[in-house]
DNA sequence: CCCGATGTGAGACTCTGTGTCACAACGGGA
DNA sequence: TCCCGTTGTGACACAGAGTCTCACATCGGG
Protein backbone atom coordinates (compact mmCIF):
# COMPACT_ATOMS: atom_id res chain seq x y z
CA UNK A 1 0.00 0.00 0.00
CA UNK A 2 3.09 2.52 -0.17
CA UNK A 3 1.95 3.15 -3.51
CA UNK A 4 -0.55 5.43 -1.67
CA UNK A 5 2.28 7.86 -2.45
CA UNK A 6 1.90 8.13 -5.97
CA UNK A 7 -1.68 7.82 -5.61
CA UNK A 8 -2.37 11.12 -3.47
CA UNK A 9 -0.27 12.77 -5.56
CA UNK A 10 -2.13 12.23 -8.81
CA UNK A 11 -5.71 12.78 -7.10
CA UNK A 12 -4.14 15.94 -5.64
CA UNK A 13 -3.17 16.92 -9.19
CA UNK A 14 -6.06 16.00 -10.66
CA UNK A 15 -8.02 18.27 -8.05
CA UNK A 16 -5.57 21.22 -9.05
CA UNK A 17 -6.32 20.40 -12.37
CA UNK A 18 -10.43 20.66 -12.51
CA UNK A 19 -10.12 23.66 -10.47
CA UNK A 20 -8.30 25.51 -13.55
CA UNK A 21 -10.17 23.82 -15.74
CA UNK A 22 -13.78 24.65 -14.47
CA UNK A 23 -12.27 28.17 -14.01
CA UNK A 24 -11.50 28.04 -17.75
CA UNK A 25 -14.80 27.06 -19.04
CA UNK A 26 -16.69 29.06 -17.04
CA UNK A 27 -14.55 32.20 -18.15
CA UNK A 28 -14.71 31.40 -22.15
CA UNK A 29 -16.93 28.39 -22.63
CA UNK A 30 -16.82 24.87 -22.54
CA UNK A 31 -16.81 24.10 -26.41
CA UNK A 32 -14.53 27.38 -27.16
CA UNK A 33 -11.99 26.17 -24.64
CA UNK A 34 -9.36 23.72 -26.55
CA UNK A 35 -8.39 20.62 -24.39
CA UNK A 36 -4.88 22.38 -25.51
CA UNK A 37 -5.89 25.27 -23.61
CA UNK A 38 -6.68 23.22 -20.47
CA UNK A 39 -3.25 21.73 -20.87
CA UNK A 40 -1.10 25.31 -21.03
CA UNK A 41 -3.24 26.45 -18.11
CA UNK A 42 -2.33 23.04 -16.00
CA UNK A 43 1.15 23.59 -17.41
CA UNK A 44 0.78 20.09 -18.89
CA UNK A 45 1.04 18.43 -22.32
CA UNK A 46 -1.67 17.34 -23.94
CA UNK A 47 -0.79 13.71 -23.97
CA UNK A 48 -0.32 13.99 -19.45
CA UNK A 49 -3.65 15.32 -19.93
CA UNK A 50 -5.40 12.64 -21.43
CA UNK A 51 -3.41 10.55 -19.25
CA UNK A 52 -5.10 11.89 -16.05
CA UNK A 53 -8.53 12.17 -17.66
CA UNK A 54 -10.39 10.37 -19.66
CA UNK A 55 -12.20 12.72 -21.07
CA UNK A 56 -12.93 16.19 -21.87
CA UNK A 57 -15.59 15.84 -19.98
CA UNK A 58 -13.96 14.38 -16.80
CA UNK A 59 -12.67 17.91 -16.49
CA UNK A 60 -15.56 18.67 -15.23
CA UNK A 61 -17.19 15.47 -12.96
CA UNK A 62 -13.92 14.02 -12.36
CA UNK A 63 -13.63 15.30 -8.78
CA UNK A 64 -16.22 12.97 -7.11
CA UNK A 65 -15.22 9.82 -8.23
CA UNK A 66 -14.20 8.72 -4.78
CA UNK A 67 -17.39 9.59 -3.60
CA UNK A 68 -18.37 5.98 -5.30
CA UNK A 69 -16.65 3.92 -3.31
CA UNK A 70 -18.08 5.72 -0.29
CA UNK A 71 -21.39 4.95 -1.39
CA UNK A 72 -20.91 1.52 -1.01
CA UNK A 73 -19.29 1.35 2.00
CA UNK A 74 -21.65 3.94 3.65
CA UNK A 75 -24.07 1.04 3.09
CA UNK A 76 -22.20 -1.71 4.39
CA UNK A 77 -20.79 0.31 7.64
CA UNK A 78 -24.28 1.03 8.66
CA UNK A 79 -25.54 -0.84 12.20
CA UNK A 80 -26.67 -4.14 10.53
CA UNK A 81 -30.16 -3.64 12.66
CA UNK A 82 -31.05 -0.88 10.62
CA UNK A 83 -33.71 -1.85 8.12
CA UNK A 84 -32.83 -1.36 4.74
CA UNK A 85 -34.61 2.09 3.83
CA UNK A 86 -32.77 3.36 6.92
CA UNK A 87 -29.56 2.45 5.95
CA UNK A 88 -29.83 3.94 2.36
CA UNK A 89 -30.60 7.14 3.97
CA UNK A 90 -27.79 7.29 6.29
CA UNK A 91 -25.42 6.39 2.93
CA UNK A 92 -26.73 9.47 1.25
CA UNK A 93 -26.78 11.58 3.84
CA UNK A 94 -22.86 10.83 3.93
CA UNK A 95 -22.31 11.23 0.54
CA UNK A 96 -24.07 14.86 0.80
CA UNK A 97 -21.63 15.30 3.50
CA UNK A 98 -18.94 14.65 1.52
CA UNK A 99 -19.81 17.08 -1.53
CA UNK A 100 -20.53 20.12 0.97
CA UNK A 101 -16.90 20.97 0.84
CA UNK A 102 -16.96 21.03 -3.03
CA UNK A 103 -19.93 23.63 -3.19
CA UNK A 104 -17.94 26.92 -4.97
CA UNK A 105 -16.66 24.65 -7.64
CA UNK A 106 -19.69 22.67 -7.90
CA UNK A 107 -22.08 26.18 -8.68
CA UNK A 108 -18.88 27.10 -11.24
CA UNK A 109 -19.32 24.08 -13.06
CA UNK A 110 -23.22 24.39 -12.76
CA UNK A 111 -22.66 27.39 -14.79
CA UNK A 112 -20.59 25.51 -17.87
CA UNK A 113 -23.14 22.36 -17.34
CA UNK A 114 -26.36 24.65 -17.83
CA UNK A 115 -24.71 25.98 -21.01
CA UNK A 116 -24.09 22.77 -22.59
CA UNK A 117 -26.95 20.21 -22.98
CA UNK A 118 -24.47 17.40 -24.20
CA UNK A 119 -23.11 17.77 -20.24
CA UNK A 120 -25.94 17.38 -18.58
CA UNK A 121 -25.61 13.06 -19.89
CA UNK A 122 -22.64 12.66 -17.61
CA UNK A 123 -24.16 14.19 -14.48
CA UNK A 124 -27.31 11.70 -15.37
CA UNK A 125 -24.67 8.66 -15.70
CA UNK A 126 -22.78 10.14 -12.59
CA UNK A 127 -25.53 9.53 -10.22
CA UNK A 128 -26.57 6.49 -12.02
CA UNK A 129 -23.27 4.85 -11.08
CA UNK A 130 -24.42 5.56 -7.97
CA UNK A 131 -27.76 4.13 -8.03
CA UNK A 132 -25.65 1.05 -8.94
CA UNK A 133 -23.03 1.45 -5.83
CA UNK A 134 -25.62 1.68 -3.49
CA UNK A 135 -28.08 -1.18 -4.60
CA UNK A 136 -25.13 -3.86 -4.76
CA UNK A 137 -24.18 -2.28 -1.25
CA UNK A 138 -27.61 -3.16 -0.53
CA UNK A 139 -28.22 -6.58 -1.91
CA UNK A 140 -24.15 -7.97 -1.16
CA UNK A 141 -24.51 -6.69 2.61
CA UNK A 142 -28.57 -7.11 3.67
CA UNK A 143 -29.80 -9.53 1.20
CA UNK A 144 -32.33 -6.83 -0.39
CA UNK A 145 -33.39 -9.05 -3.84
CA UNK A 146 -31.75 -6.48 -6.47
CA UNK A 147 -34.67 -5.62 -8.42
CA UNK A 148 -35.87 -3.69 -4.98
CA UNK A 149 -32.33 -2.83 -4.13
CA UNK A 150 -32.19 -0.50 -7.68
CA UNK A 151 -35.31 0.67 -7.22
CA UNK A 152 -34.82 1.98 -3.74
CA UNK A 153 -31.57 3.47 -4.86
CA UNK A 154 -33.40 5.35 -7.34
CA UNK A 155 -35.51 6.82 -5.25
CA UNK A 156 -32.62 8.21 -2.91
CA UNK A 157 -30.50 9.74 -5.79
CA UNK A 158 -33.29 11.33 -6.91
CA UNK A 159 -34.18 13.01 -3.70
CA UNK A 160 -30.11 14.04 -3.73
CA UNK A 161 -30.73 14.99 -7.46
CA UNK A 162 -33.79 17.31 -6.05
CA UNK A 163 -31.83 18.66 -2.88
CA UNK A 164 -28.52 19.24 -4.55
CA UNK A 165 -30.40 21.48 -7.26
CA UNK A 166 -31.90 23.49 -4.87
CA UNK A 167 -28.50 23.83 -2.70
CA UNK A 168 -26.74 24.83 -6.10
CA UNK A 169 -29.07 27.80 -6.88
CA UNK A 170 -28.01 28.79 -3.14
CA UNK A 171 -31.42 28.58 -1.73
CA UNK A 172 -30.12 26.91 1.46
CA UNK A 173 -26.58 26.08 2.44
CA UNK A 174 -26.65 22.99 4.10
CA UNK A 175 -27.08 20.36 1.62
CA UNK A 176 -27.80 17.26 4.20
CA UNK A 177 -30.33 18.63 5.68
CA UNK A 178 -32.13 19.92 2.05
CA UNK A 179 -32.12 16.14 1.54
CA UNK A 180 -33.21 14.09 4.45
CA UNK A 181 -36.09 17.23 3.68
CA UNK A 182 -36.49 15.49 0.39
CA UNK A 183 -36.53 11.96 1.92
CA UNK A 184 -39.24 13.26 4.29
CA UNK A 185 -41.54 14.69 1.80
CA UNK A 186 -41.33 11.30 -0.20
CA UNK A 187 -44.22 9.40 1.22
CA UNK A 188 -46.64 11.99 1.64
CA UNK A 189 -46.12 12.39 -2.57
CA UNK A 190 -47.08 8.91 -3.28
CA UNK A 191 -50.60 9.41 -1.71
CA UNK A 192 -51.58 11.67 -4.10
CA UNK B 1 -49.06 22.05 -41.80
CA UNK B 2 -48.94 20.59 -45.50
CA UNK B 3 -44.90 20.47 -44.24
CA UNK B 4 -45.82 17.65 -42.88
CA UNK B 5 -45.63 15.47 -45.78
CA UNK B 6 -41.22 16.21 -45.85
CA UNK B 7 -41.96 16.08 -42.09
CA UNK B 8 -42.94 12.75 -42.30
CA UNK B 9 -40.53 11.22 -45.22
CA UNK B 10 -37.60 12.53 -42.41
CA UNK B 11 -38.92 10.83 -40.00
CA UNK B 12 -39.32 7.61 -42.23
CA UNK B 13 -36.16 8.16 -43.27
CA UNK B 14 -34.73 8.57 -39.92
CA UNK B 15 -36.25 5.27 -38.45
CA UNK B 16 -34.87 3.26 -41.39
CA UNK B 17 -31.41 4.69 -41.07
CA UNK B 18 -31.40 4.15 -37.25
CA UNK B 19 -32.57 0.57 -37.64
CA UNK B 20 -29.94 -0.70 -40.03
CA UNK B 21 -27.42 1.80 -38.43
CA UNK B 22 -28.36 -0.62 -34.75
CA UNK B 23 -27.72 -3.40 -36.35
CA UNK B 24 -24.41 -2.24 -37.69
CA UNK B 25 -23.53 -1.31 -34.58
CA UNK B 26 -24.57 -4.69 -33.01
CA UNK B 27 -22.58 -6.95 -35.29
CA UNK B 28 -19.25 -4.98 -36.14
CA UNK B 29 -19.16 -3.00 -32.61
CA UNK B 30 -20.00 0.73 -31.40
CA UNK B 31 -16.43 2.10 -31.76
CA UNK B 32 -15.34 -0.18 -35.09
CA UNK B 33 -18.13 1.02 -36.85
CA UNK B 34 -17.36 4.88 -38.36
CA UNK B 35 -19.73 6.82 -39.00
CA UNK B 36 -18.76 6.78 -42.97
CA UNK B 37 -19.79 3.06 -43.01
CA UNK B 38 -23.20 3.88 -41.71
CA UNK B 39 -23.63 6.18 -44.32
CA UNK B 40 -22.96 3.74 -47.07
CA UNK B 41 -24.75 1.21 -45.57
CA UNK B 42 -28.22 3.41 -45.66
CA UNK B 43 -27.28 4.77 -49.01
CA UNK B 44 -26.27 8.65 -47.66
CA UNK B 45 -23.67 10.86 -47.76
CA UNK B 46 -21.82 11.22 -44.28
CA UNK B 47 -22.75 15.14 -44.52
CA UNK B 48 -26.71 14.14 -45.16
CA UNK B 49 -26.20 11.39 -42.74
CA UNK B 50 -25.55 14.32 -39.91
CA UNK B 51 -28.09 16.84 -41.44
CA UNK B 52 -30.68 13.63 -40.28
CA UNK B 53 -28.81 13.16 -36.39
CA UNK B 54 -27.33 15.82 -34.62
CA UNK B 55 -24.87 12.97 -33.35
CA UNK B 56 -23.57 9.19 -33.98
CA UNK B 57 -25.02 8.47 -30.48
CA UNK B 58 -28.37 10.21 -31.60
CA UNK B 59 -28.33 7.12 -34.08
CA UNK B 60 -29.26 4.93 -31.55
CA UNK B 61 -31.55 6.90 -29.34
CA UNK B 62 -33.21 9.24 -32.00
CA UNK B 63 -36.21 6.57 -31.90
CA UNK B 64 -37.78 7.41 -29.01
CA UNK B 65 -37.75 11.25 -29.81
CA UNK B 66 -41.44 11.34 -29.98
CA UNK B 67 -42.38 9.97 -26.93
CA UNK B 68 -41.21 13.51 -24.87
CA UNK B 69 -44.23 15.00 -26.60
CA UNK B 70 -46.20 12.55 -25.96
CA UNK B 71 -45.01 12.15 -22.00
CA UNK B 72 -46.12 16.08 -21.88
CA UNK B 73 -49.49 15.58 -23.25
CA UNK B 74 -50.44 12.62 -21.55
CA UNK B 75 -50.23 14.33 -18.29
CA UNK B 76 -51.92 17.72 -20.33
CA UNK B 77 -54.85 14.83 -20.80
CA UNK B 78 -55.70 13.12 -17.50
CA UNK B 79 -59.23 13.72 -16.42
CA UNK B 80 -58.50 16.80 -14.19
CA UNK B 81 -60.27 15.25 -10.57
CA UNK B 82 -57.34 12.79 -10.60
CA UNK B 83 -55.27 13.34 -7.96
CA UNK B 84 -51.10 14.08 -9.83
CA UNK B 85 -50.00 10.57 -8.40
CA UNK B 86 -52.63 9.24 -10.60
CA UNK B 87 -52.05 11.08 -13.19
CA UNK B 88 -48.55 10.50 -13.55
CA UNK B 89 -48.33 6.60 -13.21
CA UNK B 90 -51.26 7.28 -15.85
CA UNK B 91 -48.97 9.22 -18.45
CA UNK B 92 -46.21 6.61 -17.84
CA UNK B 93 -47.81 3.66 -18.57
CA UNK B 94 -49.45 5.52 -21.75
CA UNK B 95 -45.40 5.95 -22.76
CA UNK B 96 -45.04 2.33 -21.87
CA UNK B 97 -47.44 1.88 -24.34
CA UNK B 98 -45.60 4.03 -27.26
CA UNK B 99 -42.22 1.87 -26.78
CA UNK B 100 -43.53 -1.56 -26.36
CA UNK B 101 -43.58 -2.04 -30.74
CA UNK B 102 -40.11 -0.94 -30.65
CA UNK B 103 -38.93 -3.90 -28.57
CA UNK B 104 -36.91 -5.84 -31.27
CA UNK B 105 -34.86 -2.64 -31.91
CA UNK B 106 -34.26 -1.81 -28.20
CA UNK B 107 -33.28 -5.34 -27.15
CA UNK B 108 -30.76 -5.11 -30.09
CA UNK B 109 -29.68 -1.40 -29.09
CA UNK B 110 -29.13 -2.32 -25.89
CA UNK B 111 -26.64 -5.17 -26.96
CA UNK B 112 -24.78 -2.11 -28.53
CA UNK B 113 -25.42 0.25 -25.23
CA UNK B 114 -24.02 -2.96 -22.99
CA UNK B 115 -20.79 -2.62 -24.67
CA UNK B 116 -19.96 0.80 -24.42
CA UNK B 117 -20.21 2.83 -20.99
CA UNK B 118 -20.10 6.11 -22.44
CA UNK B 119 -23.57 5.06 -23.96
CA UNK B 120 -25.22 5.00 -20.69
CA UNK B 121 -24.91 8.64 -20.24
CA UNK B 122 -27.03 9.15 -23.10
CA UNK B 123 -29.60 6.82 -21.93
CA UNK B 124 -29.44 8.41 -18.88
CA UNK B 125 -30.11 11.82 -20.33
CA UNK B 126 -33.52 10.56 -22.17
CA UNK B 127 -34.68 9.72 -19.19
CA UNK B 128 -33.97 13.22 -17.54
CA UNK B 129 -35.91 14.71 -20.12
CA UNK B 130 -38.42 13.09 -19.77
CA UNK B 131 -38.65 13.38 -16.14
CA UNK B 132 -38.76 17.70 -16.97
CA UNK B 133 -41.42 17.11 -19.32
CA UNK B 134 -43.98 15.07 -16.75
CA UNK B 135 -42.67 17.39 -14.13
CA UNK B 136 -43.56 20.84 -15.68
CA UNK B 137 -46.98 19.21 -16.98
CA UNK B 138 -47.68 18.48 -13.81
CA UNK B 139 -46.96 22.53 -13.17
CA UNK B 140 -48.43 23.72 -16.17
CA UNK B 141 -52.00 21.61 -16.05
CA UNK B 142 -52.53 20.21 -12.33
CA UNK B 143 -51.20 23.25 -10.05
CA UNK B 144 -48.15 20.89 -7.96
CA UNK B 145 -45.19 23.05 -6.84
CA UNK B 146 -41.72 22.47 -8.82
CA UNK B 147 -40.28 21.07 -6.33
CA UNK B 148 -42.32 18.13 -5.75
CA UNK B 149 -43.29 17.37 -9.45
CA UNK B 150 -39.67 16.71 -10.16
CA UNK B 151 -39.37 14.57 -7.46
CA UNK B 152 -42.72 12.66 -8.20
CA UNK B 153 -41.72 12.13 -11.80
CA UNK B 154 -38.16 10.96 -11.06
CA UNK B 155 -40.15 9.02 -9.23
CA UNK B 156 -42.34 7.50 -12.48
CA UNK B 157 -39.33 7.40 -14.32
CA UNK B 158 -37.41 5.17 -11.67
CA UNK B 159 -40.31 3.26 -11.82
CA UNK B 160 -40.31 3.17 -16.04
CA UNK B 161 -36.18 2.01 -15.73
CA UNK B 162 -36.17 -0.89 -14.04
CA UNK B 163 -39.75 -2.33 -15.54
CA UNK B 164 -37.58 -1.55 -18.71
CA UNK B 165 -34.88 -3.44 -17.94
CA UNK B 166 -36.77 -6.69 -16.79
CA UNK B 167 -38.79 -6.43 -20.31
CA UNK B 168 -35.66 -5.96 -22.17
CA UNK B 169 -33.86 -8.81 -20.78
CA UNK B 170 -36.79 -11.25 -21.73
CA UNK B 171 -37.95 -12.22 -18.55
CA UNK B 172 -42.01 -10.75 -19.09
CA UNK B 173 -43.22 -9.26 -22.72
CA UNK B 174 -45.96 -6.86 -21.43
CA UNK B 175 -44.18 -3.34 -20.76
CA UNK B 176 -47.16 -1.92 -19.23
CA UNK B 177 -48.12 -4.53 -16.92
CA UNK B 178 -44.32 -4.18 -15.35
CA UNK B 179 -44.35 -0.91 -15.26
CA UNK B 180 -47.32 -1.10 -12.59
CA UNK B 181 -46.43 -3.51 -10.86
CA UNK B 182 -43.08 -1.45 -9.98
CA UNK B 183 -45.42 1.44 -9.55
CA UNK B 184 -46.87 -0.20 -7.17
CA UNK B 185 -44.48 -1.99 -5.21
CA UNK B 186 -43.27 1.86 -4.34
CA UNK B 187 -44.77 2.62 -1.07
CA UNK B 188 -43.74 -0.58 0.66
CA UNK B 189 -40.27 0.47 -0.20
CA UNK B 190 -40.23 2.97 2.10
CA UNK B 191 -41.33 1.31 5.04
CA UNK B 192 -38.39 -0.82 5.54
C1' DC C 1 26.53 4.02 -9.65
C1' DC C 2 23.28 1.50 -12.15
C1' DC C 3 18.48 -0.14 -13.41
C1' DG C 4 13.92 -0.96 -13.89
C1' DA C 5 9.54 1.23 -13.08
C1' DT C 6 6.89 5.05 -13.63
C1' DG C 7 5.75 9.73 -15.32
C1' DT C 8 6.01 12.93 -18.98
C1' DG C 9 6.29 15.19 -23.65
C1' DA C 10 6.37 15.19 -28.82
C1' DG C 11 4.15 14.14 -32.67
C1' DA C 12 1.57 11.36 -36.04
C1' DC C 13 -2.80 9.54 -36.96
C1' DT C 14 -8.05 8.44 -37.13
C1' DC C 15 -12.46 9.86 -36.54
C1' DT C 16 -16.20 13.06 -35.21
C1' DG C 17 -18.61 17.06 -36.03
C1' DT C 18 -18.99 21.81 -38.50
C1' DG C 19 -19.12 24.83 -42.24
C1' DT C 20 -19.05 26.14 -47.00
C1' DC C 21 -19.91 25.66 -51.72
C1' DA C 22 -22.06 23.75 -55.73
C1' DC C 23 -25.66 21.35 -57.88
C1' DA C 24 -29.99 19.00 -58.63
C1' DA C 25 -35.19 18.58 -58.01
C1' DC C 26 -39.37 20.64 -57.36
C1' DG C 27 -43.22 23.85 -57.44
C1' DG C 28 -45.42 28.20 -58.08
C1' DG C 29 -45.97 32.57 -60.47
C1' DA C 30 -45.22 36.10 -64.40
C1' DT D 1 -42.08 28.78 -71.20
C1' DC D 2 -38.88 30.77 -68.30
C1' DC D 3 -37.55 32.33 -63.84
C1' DC D 4 -36.79 31.87 -59.03
C1' DG D 5 -36.92 30.55 -54.29
C1' DT D 6 -36.91 26.48 -51.43
C1' DT D 7 -35.25 22.18 -50.11
C1' DG D 8 -32.38 18.15 -50.19
C1' DT D 9 -28.09 16.39 -51.31
C1' DG D 10 -22.96 15.52 -52.00
C1' DA D 11 -17.96 16.96 -52.07
C1' DC D 12 -14.66 18.83 -49.56
C1' DA D 13 -11.86 21.35 -46.18
C1' DC D 14 -11.13 22.07 -41.49
C1' DA D 15 -10.74 22.20 -36.15
C1' DG D 16 -10.57 19.49 -32.41
C1' DA D 17 -10.93 14.98 -29.53
C1' DG D 18 -8.86 10.92 -28.33
C1' DT D 19 -5.28 7.04 -29.27
C1' DC D 20 -0.86 5.35 -29.92
C1' DT D 21 4.07 4.99 -30.18
C1' DC D 22 8.55 6.46 -29.21
C1' DA D 23 11.95 8.89 -26.66
C1' DC D 24 13.48 10.99 -22.55
C1' DA D 25 13.49 12.21 -17.67
C1' DT D 26 13.03 11.13 -12.79
C1' DC D 27 13.49 8.47 -8.81
C1' DG D 28 13.75 4.76 -5.28
C1' DG D 29 16.19 0.65 -4.34
C1' DG D 30 20.01 -2.76 -5.09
Amino acid sequence: MTQTAAQRRRRRTRAEVTRRAVELFAARGYAATSTEQVAAAADLSRSTLFRLFADKEDLLFGLEDDLLATAAAAVAEAPPDLPPWAALRAAAVRIAEQVGPLRDLLVTREQVVATVPALGARAAAKHRRWEEALATGLTAHRGVPAAEALLMAKLAVACFEVAQADWLTGAADDLPALLTAALDRLPGLLER
